[in-house]
DNA sequence: AATGAATGAGAGTTCATTCAT
DNA sequence: AATGAATGAACTCTCATTCAT
């Protein structure tokens, strides 16, 4: 009973993360002031700095998180079943899936790659990565046409992004799940998926 | 002959965007200061404000004229050929020569969509609009499968897009004419494109 | 058998003040922060404030702790003598035996001198006291030369600290005894001394 | 007639080192804030960052500044005699004189070797090289007697040094002028001067 | 007594913009 | 048109001190 009082009573850390992800999102990081976060988090200036060592810190972290998490999901999604045509669908629907979900992680995440956090080293398994591995797989097993697997990946990924962009700007009404369904089985054409049938390249269906 | 006297010479509004355009994709707008921005052009801090109003200002009018030139040249190569697919695999080797003739004004436009240029409101004609008015042609015409015409740009263009980005980022090694050749063909298939020989939707080829 | 369980076990106000002296001289005082202090001492921020009243009252206390301990050292050598040459002999070497023994005390007292401390009102008696009054007798019973015992004072003091700050610095590498030795005879012709054979003040110049 | 309209007229960045100068002797420099100095000074804040880059840098000019000046007087008055005894009782004058004419300046070098300012390094000539290259030439010459020439160096700066101290500190009413001539005559003492008549070190001791 | 998270005033510094020349 | 010194508001970050536990 005592473990949580009230909204106020979580974790201030947490609190901070949520508070700067919204503005960053809308304003960019060098566009969010701390005294903004604070505000927001409804804790002190000085508090942000108990629990992140600066606000690059802060900014940087917030990418790290969330980049896990989302390329964790993705990931989880693709292992759940089998066969590279399955795992590309299963990850595309992840990929929907975290954007609507998490809009404002997943609009971080993509801002990321534009600004500031570009430059921020990282060894650690990126979301892309999730998806040249499958395709790669896929094409070497000849479900997929013979294309190098990161031009593969690029195009896919592109198309999800995109529609997702499209889709939250407002340029695009198609129903969301209709989207990502079109989008799969868009993927699928580029891919040249054939459905296991005969060589990859044909793609009736 | 009095053209160009020296490199000194050139009008030194221009001199200013040159400068400010190479150091905001690198650095970012905010993250240029109107000192470098005068360095750079050899002008003095106060000059840049007898060209434009603000730094914002001449953010946005950099973008405003990249937007411009980028979505004239797509028009004029896609208005060179008739049919939609022959006008799309135009726009799309259009994309590709744009990021490779200028690659600073590409990047910047790219950028401007997840940074403050993102808010700065615009109904003038934007290089999307293209892909959208070819794909809408085409899904009349039965030469492209029965699809959103939205929808269809926002795969495009996407390919396009992130393809540029993983051969800019080095996660591509396709040589730059195959990779449009690729991307051209993938809008096809996505399309489906049948040749014009019979319905939209089969796409062998 | 209680007397010392642990190293953790002393006092922590003790813990605390050893910690700054330490501190305080190689940063200054306004240059270490009570969380620094906290740390090396073993104790928690708060708990500064449990034995001192702020950083200040800790920073006068070790001051006037110290100033004391010098002062009583001086005096103390200086009474197991008779004679004020005898005297000045003794606070010479009791000089340089606490800046010897105690260097960290002995640079923060002299550190004090010209920092914030300097303002810090001090009717209690001082270290020069000694030396003034030492020097006051000499001349007095014509032992010394006839002179203002307070410029006496500071020769013989300047002499010593100047001697005492050039080997701390490593501008001069005179072996410690030969050191005070020298200091010593030195006082000695700067006051004029005749051994006692004739009257002082004979060195006619 | 417009070489100089009014006082505020001067070099701004004259205003702010002697601003400062003042506040850093009375309050320390971490004591010292750049909106008082910008206050005193009769700028702006900002406008100090246009003549120097940091607090620390100004801090540090102005120790440089008045290190040169006073070795440089001390070098001059030195050099304007012959013989070690009259160019090491310039040198004591000059040393009095400084202080006497820039208190202020003098101050901050005093204070200088006891804080931040310490730890700067410095290859430049300093004063106290004049007084050991004096000295080291009349021991060698045998008109001082036969002593570590920075050991002697050691004392009497120690004397001027301590003498100046208790006289700007209400310590010592001896008379300017006579309180210079006793402590040259004083360091003749410590230095066994001879007044030439016979070989140095005839102090029997 | 002890803790250390929270505070918030205030520090040094930056920089777009202005304006007298 | 061109200059660049001057501005001052706003920024990020620090830290002595407090206080609920």
């Amino acid at each position: 009973m005592e473990t949580q009082k009230s909204v106020k009573a979580i974790d201030p850390g947490e609190r901070i993360q949520s508070a700067a992800l919204g503005l960053f999102i809308r304003k960019g990081i060098t566009g969010t002031t701390t005294k903004e976060i604070a505000k927001k988090a409804g804790v002190s200036e000085g508090s942000i700095y108990n629990y992140f060592e600066s606000k690059g810190d802060l900014a940087y972290k917030l990418f790290v998180r969330y980049m896990d998490e989302f390329r964790g999901e993705l990931q989880e999604k693709a292992s759940s079943v089998t066969g590279p045509a399955e795992k590309l669908s299963a990850a595309v629907r992840a990929f929907f899936g975290f954007a609507e979900k998490e809009p404002d992680a997943y609009a971080y995440i993509m801002i990321g790659h534009y600004t500031e956090l570009r430059k921020m080293p990282d060894d650690k398994k990126k979301p892309r990565d999730i998806f040249v591995e499958i395709i790669g797989e896929g094409v070497r097993e000849g479900v997929f046409r013979g294309m190098d697997e990161n031009m593969g990946a690029a195009f896919v990924i592109g198309m999800i992004t995109r529609a997702i962009l499209f889709r939250t700007s407002g340029m695009l009404d198609t129903p969301y799940g209709e989207l990502v369904e079109e989008t799969a089985s868009s993927s699928m054409r580029v891919l040249g998926f054939n459905n296991g049938q005969h060589p990859a390249g044909t793609a009736e269906r």
